[in-house]
DNA sequence: ATGAAAGCGCTAACAA
DNA sequence: TTGTTAGCGCTTTCAT
């Protein structure tokens, strides 16, 4: 049995009978100015010996890690499973690997771990932000920290954005619901005044009911305070407003709630209530009954998202913030279908 | 505008007047010998010039980092999900920062992750094996490399290894559908010789039935060949074998898949067929009609693994290794409601 | 074509 | 109580 040893670049160096140097250069690509019996002889050596240089040491020297951060506010909704998978794909194909946090949607928990990516000398993050901090995301933006923020704006801040057109998304729902014959269409968000994710989706909800010529008197919306109430909150508005024949849920996590919540005041969806849900999850087609959606492409953000980040660390020059910005998608199912 | 510039260790010791062993003692709490003056100067330059250790060097000379890399086979189940954010909360809580990746089940990928990881040097690894790699999770073990098996066996591997008890899980799924009437009980898995989890399962399965006086001829089983084809599959089978008045699907992506081939057949569940799946998930309530579950620890496996790992990394001494075997549960619901 | 030596930022013996 | 120095493993300039 062999006694597990640390093997440096020194120990390889020695077996081959050359120089610390010409190993480091032989193992980088350097061969240039190398014999070819030299480089076979390292080669071999690196091989018997099991050599794996030490990324720490490297990382010192060159101030790189090809390591890149990501900052998830949230680790228990499918999209971010999908955004993560694009994110990762990337860094395989880019030979970087991936640290991964859950802000929790907490600012201080964020601060402290964009403080430790920073540490570990990470070569950028990806970030959902919380969007409280927004002196935190201004430094890293005056510090030229390569960063890429996913999903929400940051009014005013000059960084790499990545978001889906959330105005159109809500948009599109809203007018869904109208087309198919609905005419008191309740919107369900979150509460939080500052997340754009929101207020956008809301915003293209009560553009389509007035480009529908309906006006602000027919805006009804109820935003959930935390997702522990949720139920009952939709329960009591639902009570007090009999009149909701259409809901657009701006979040899959509400959208269960709100079938749960319609269960039980016993309304029948589609033909008494119809739905249109965000986020077109494994689960909305098969639920009952099917429901449609706005699909937003999350494995194509992380992807993007990834990409233009790395873009951004390799390139040398000062690189122009770019702003990515997807489509929303409708998938039309049964829980929207036409009032007869 | 402060120019972003990396401000060292030196530089604080620099401006503070002292030397960088004083600085670097002070940050580290090694206070015991130092005049109150010093401290707060040095804390006050620290401080004045944002300095931040760089983890790098810091872990160069240790040879600790402080990060641990887990390496996931799947991105697109939310069991692993609640899994993660159990590591990450038990990362967060003893000071860990995590690295993620996926070997999509690919045993080559899994192998160059793992030799990433360790360049990174990174503190320890948990895994959920591919299972094709047995040299090289023999390797890790002699090598006495922190590990976590976690979610399969390994057999005749001396390692650390947190799983559910999936023989139960079988058993329990099983025997509640004998128990609710059904009489003929397929069991839907994914077909893969080596992975312990879907084993377990099915002699779980293959107990229930022989305890509940049954015998071989009795059992129905189905190996799906890969997601993809799952639907075309179950279909046919239950085509071909129309007795089938009970399911027990192994798997939460194949429950999807065999709810939507009922519905295709005209099967009504549960009336005509009685159904129990795999893992809780979030929708497994909320489908139609709501889904008998059997229930994993998720989010405590990770929570588990974690400690695991690094009460192995701390401890000095050679640990015994640890085998935590969690018990899941069964959620009765709707979808396997008794034949009347 | 190859090597010696300096140095990345930090810690820790050892000295003072 | 504080500082000097060596060195973690690697890359890279500058010689040769």
């Amino acid at each position: 049995m062999v006694i597990a040893v640390k093997v440096t670049i020194a120990d390889v160096a020695e077996k081959a009978g050359v120089s610390k140097t010409t190993v480091s250069r032989i193992l980088n690509g350097n061969y240039d100015h190398n014999t070819p019996e030299t480089i076979k002889t390292v080669l071999k050596v690196v091989k018997e010996l099991e050599y794996r240089p030490n990324a720490l040491a490297k990382g010192l020297k060159s101030m790189k890690t090809n390591v890149i951060g990501i900052v998830l506010s949230n680790f228990r909704n499918e999209f971010w499973f999908n955004v993560l998978e694009g994110v990762e794909d990337t860094c395989k194909d880019e030979g970087y690997n991936l640290m991964i946090c859950n802000s929790d949607g907490d600012p201080k928990l964020e601060e402290q771990y964009i403080k430790e990516f920073q540490m570990r000398q990470v070569d950028g993050i990806v970030i959902n932000p919380t969007v409280r901090n927004q002196p935190l995301y201004e430094k890293l933006v005056t510090d030229k920290y390569p960063m890429v923020v996913i999903n929400r704006k940051i009014p005013g801040l000059h960084a790499n954005n990545v978001v889906v057109d959330n105005i159109k998304g809500g948009y599109m729902a809203a007018n869904h619901l109208l087309e198919n014959g609905r005419e008191h269409i309740l919107a369900i968000t979150y509460k939080n005044e500052n997340i754009s994710t929101w207020q956008e989706r809301i915003k293209g909800y009560q553009e389509a009911l007035i480009s529908n010529g309906l006006t602000e008197d027919s805006f009804y919306l109820l935003e959930i305070e935390n997702i522990r109430v949720a139920n009952k909150q939709i329960k009591e508005y639902l009570l007090d407003n009999p009149m909701i024949d259409g809901v657009f849920s701006t979040n899959n996590m509400l959208t269960l709630e709100l079938i749960e919540a319609l269960k039980k005041l016993d309304k029948k969806v589609p033909s008494e209530v119809g739905i249109v849900g965000y986020d077109d999850t494994i689960w909305s087609k098969h639920i009952h009954p099917p429901l449609t959606t706005i699909k937003q492409p999350a494995y194509d953000i992380g992807k993007e998202s990834a990409k233009l980040l790395i873009r951004e660390i390799k390139s040398k020059e000062l690189t122009t913030i770019k702003n990515i910005i997807f489509q929303p998608e409708l998938v039309a199912r049964e829980s929207s279908k036409e009032i007869e």
